[in-house]
DNA sequence: CCAATATCAGGTGCACTGATATAG
DNA sequence: CCTATATCAGTGGACCTGATATTG
């Protein structure tokens, strides 16, 4: 026990409580988007998707018919990656992908009543994880948690 | 059919904004991990470190010495990932490795005067990196941000 | 005999990069 | 010629699952 100087003492400058790892907001959030992509993912997979697919299915929705560049843009998901995407949800008839006859480069993705319905599907699923993973806030909490989400996405969104 | 092909039409129960995506907090964490956790590591790999660095001392410092398993449970990295964090760290010397003399299969690990100093310097580095993740936000709302973020994680932690 | 520890080898999903062929 | 698109191949780090030898 050689140790018993000034070295076990807290720093001066230390937070006022001494659990740096609870007052990171990048350590909290890493933590805790890793529990709700599994609760996320787990849920999903019961109803035979992913979170990508919900992704597109909702983008294509809610904006409409899009080539897979445009895809890409709107959910985040990468242009190498929306292949595979495309290809399961195009395999459960749920998009379909159609050459643009205005650009031989490009395909349209258009959602399929079966994937409108699919998304219905998941919207439940995810209204019930959501209610699992937001329990302890109060409604007036869930919205300004998401609401605070949003301000601190757009400030980082961008090209890179 | 009770549901007709009403299929163009919004859901019934659709949120407000037809933009479900922003409205999902699973995928706003997602996202907004994604920024923060390349804000975070290539931050601290200016000053030669990683996240699980600081988690460790941060951990020892706060909590005193430990054995792997122990500062497994504390900062959430796996025992199979810790020995390769806790290399990294003695090769810089800011831990040290020693066994426990009452349990021969423990190691204790400790934090060096120089892992202090290093501490010291990765909270500075942090305390500028959170500056710049949380900018949109006022003091009051960052600190709503922490706190919600730790009663979510709270309510969700446990053995898996 | 069973449990915990440190360690090692590997698997999987995901963000990301780079290359290619094709079309504008 | 240069750019955009879809596609494919592959990297790197993170989370996670085993298996093993050693010790309690």
């Amino acid at each position: 026990m050689i140790r018993a100087d000034a070295a076990d003492l807290p720093d001066v400058g230390a937070p006022r409580t001494p659990d740096r790892l609870r007052r990171r907001a990048s350590r909290l959030l890493s933590q805790l988007t890793v529990r709700s992509d599994r609760l996320i993912n787990d849920g999903l997979a019961q109803a035979d998707a992913r979170k990508w697919h919900y992704a597109v299915l909702a983008s294509l929705q809610d904006f409409g018919p899009g080539s897979q560049a445009a895809l890409s843009g709107r959910t985040g998901i990468y242009r190498s990656d929306m292949v595979g995407v495309l290809n399961e949800l195009a395999e459960r008839d749920l998009v379909e992908r159609a050459p643009d006859p205005e650009d031989q480069r490009r395909n349209i993705i258009t959602i399929s009543a079966e994937g409108r319905r699919q998304l219905r599907r998941l919207d439940k699923v995810l209204d019930a994880l959501h209610d699992e993973l937001l329990a302890p806030l109060n409604p007036a909490e869930r919205d300004q948690f998401v609401e605070l989400l949003n301000r601190l996405l757009d400030h980082h969104a961008g090209p890179s």
